[in-house]
DNA sequence: CATGAATGAGACTTCATTCAT
DNA sequence: CATGAATGAAGTCTCATTCAT
């Protein structure tokens, strides 16, 4: 009669509980991507989730706490992106294979469109910018660690000043890459190809 | 002998519409900046701009021709901000320029919160999308036709492929910095600028 | 400096007022046929009327007191369209002719349209029920009184009983027509003619 | 295995959703006949129907479907009323009868007033236009068959020319009639009746 | 006399969220 | 656990009417 309070057992990762999340979160991506945050309905979640409306209040508290959980899972992501980045040959290539992944609508890869509106978003929302800010100082620094660990890792020997002022310039190229890939999602890869290794090989040599 | 019909004359620059309308902008830029295209209200704006709501659609066919407006200001500054910086001094010092005047709120340079909002309102809104893809297209071949000119006329001297794939690659960076300014609104210049000259220097040498 | 009291002098049929008055009501008879009473706003008027808004309320004191004074005329239109009738080769004649002019567009004739529109507007509306009320009572003495007089006067001679539940009928058949018109406006006339004249022959013989 | 997508199941007559369907559009009738159709609002209907406002839009689209289905079931029922008055004797006293039951306010008798509004509304929306129409067709059809059966069958043995001009005349006198009833609904039926009997024993005799 | 800018109420519609079943 | 009916607030937009100019 009464309702059980919502004791939903997290118990692992293999739990029921949370392949209803699971759930959830890959309809509202493709939602989120879709429409946007806003003009994303929870009914259109629902019926991307296949499941009721009222059901998705079980697992997470409201929209917001969705929308949150998605840019978490985002930023995870494309922290383990950059970090496959890691090798002058692969940034550039890696770089350009996320590119033709994100034009196959690859739901694994960050969508540039979903990265905007997160961004987009923190500038009003501090919870999704408290967020954004940590994953910020995380790639930060593995960027920063990476530039000034010594050649012989695979690094560059940087010192920790010029390491932190190139890695600030990096991530702001890769940013700005995924704005225009989100603007201009049938751009001629060959060009930017070309530029991109051109400014490697002088920014990195 | 007969009274014009009930339209609103536009007459020229210094009409009283076009004051309104202007004062309506401006109002719809700052609750745009601060809320985004959809929560912000025609209520919200409205207010902001010390009339009645309805009184709006007098000078504006809906919301969204409100948000078209907005859009079209924003890139037309844009470009005349991107022109500014046709000098390779000016590149990076204008870059750190607008990166304090963002800060301090000047509302005649482009909000990066705003770009960032039309740019993920772009991937969703045709309308916002063709007016950034015709933006997009003067910026690039403005930029380009500076890279390609020769050095005695300010420019660089590259080939037009060069140029090309030079152009695309200072666009995305600067859009990857508008990006980062609006996410970090208290970034230490210092790094950034060093790192820009550099670029500058390697890039365009 | 201050406003003079409205003193519209009515000074006979020539004067302005009454020429701004049948502006006004020529204009509203259009929208009001093409949108209905309520669809139609006071700024459509205005503007078929070309004048501003403003000034009709110099005219009229408000849309109710427009809407009112397009009655009362089709009224009278009405009045002196069932008059031509009188005579009983006229009456079927009549009504196919009406039915020519109606479909022409002319807007000296009745529209169907907008007789719909009082109709279904006076079930709650007391003002124009009361004008139709009132037409009403004149037409059915009118039509009584004819079908009444001597047929050496042109009537019929009926008595005043069978007088009153012929002329009963033959507005509800009017009436009926003309709401047949406003649905088909390309009706076949021939076998209406033909059941219209067997009718009065069988009828009034 | 996974949910049906939340839609309303229409699951036959009995169905939930079909008595809430019910109700709106018996809420909604007696609204648009008070109001008309567009003075009627959704508030009006809702509080009239007992339910938030925003529930009807769980059962139809928007307000125009609420208005075509009212006239949609309203013709319905002019057709099987105009049915029933196949046989001489029923017509007259089928058509008093029905007069009677207007009055007393019996929502299952077609009112004149929606009758009307819905015929005044047709003149501008075409959907509505095409119900009509189709409508028509259909009452034209079965009241020239009547006309044209053999009188053995109850019908009058005409021929299809003459038939069909005697069905015509025959709708425009039954509009005719709803008109004036909408119009004065406190009708002394006494006349009419002697004229419509009179009336059916010359045409139909 | 005439304009049309301005208002404010109210219309339709959507949607996050709750809760009886 | 799951549903989806239900609500109420809020959003966009229209329009009759007024009034400063």
């Amino acid at each position: 009669m009464m309702n059980a309070p919502p004791t939903i057992s997290t118990e692992g990762a293999g739990g029921r509980a949370e392949a209803q999340r699971e759930r959830i979160l890959s309809a509202a991506q493709r939602c989120f991507i879709e429409h946007g945050f806003h003009a994303a309905s929870m009914a259109d979640i629902a019926v991307a989730a296949q499941m009721s409306a009222g059901l998705m209040y079980r697992y997470f508290e409201n929209k917001q706490a969705i929308v949150l959980a998605i840019v978490e899972r985002q930023l995870e992501e494309k922290r383990s992106f950059i970090r496959q980045l890691h090798s002058a040959q692969a940034f550039t290539t890696g770089l350009a294979e996320a590119f033709k992944l994100w034009r196959a609508g690859d739901p694994r890869v960050m969508s540039p469109a979903l990265y905007l509106e997160m961004s987009a978003e923190a500038t009003r929302n501090p919870q999704i910018a408290a967020a954004l800010r940590r994953s910020d100082a995380l790639t930060r620094a593995e960027l920063q660690a990476w530039l000034a660990s010594p050649r012989s890792e695979g690094g560059f020997g940087l010192s920790q000043d010029v390491a932190a002022s190139r890695a600030l310039l990096l991530r702001s190229i890769v940013e700005g890459l995924a704005l225009r890939a989100a603007r201009e999602p049938d751009l001629d890869l060959a060009p930017l190809r070309s530029a991109l290794e051109d400014l490697f090989a002088r920014l990195l040599a």
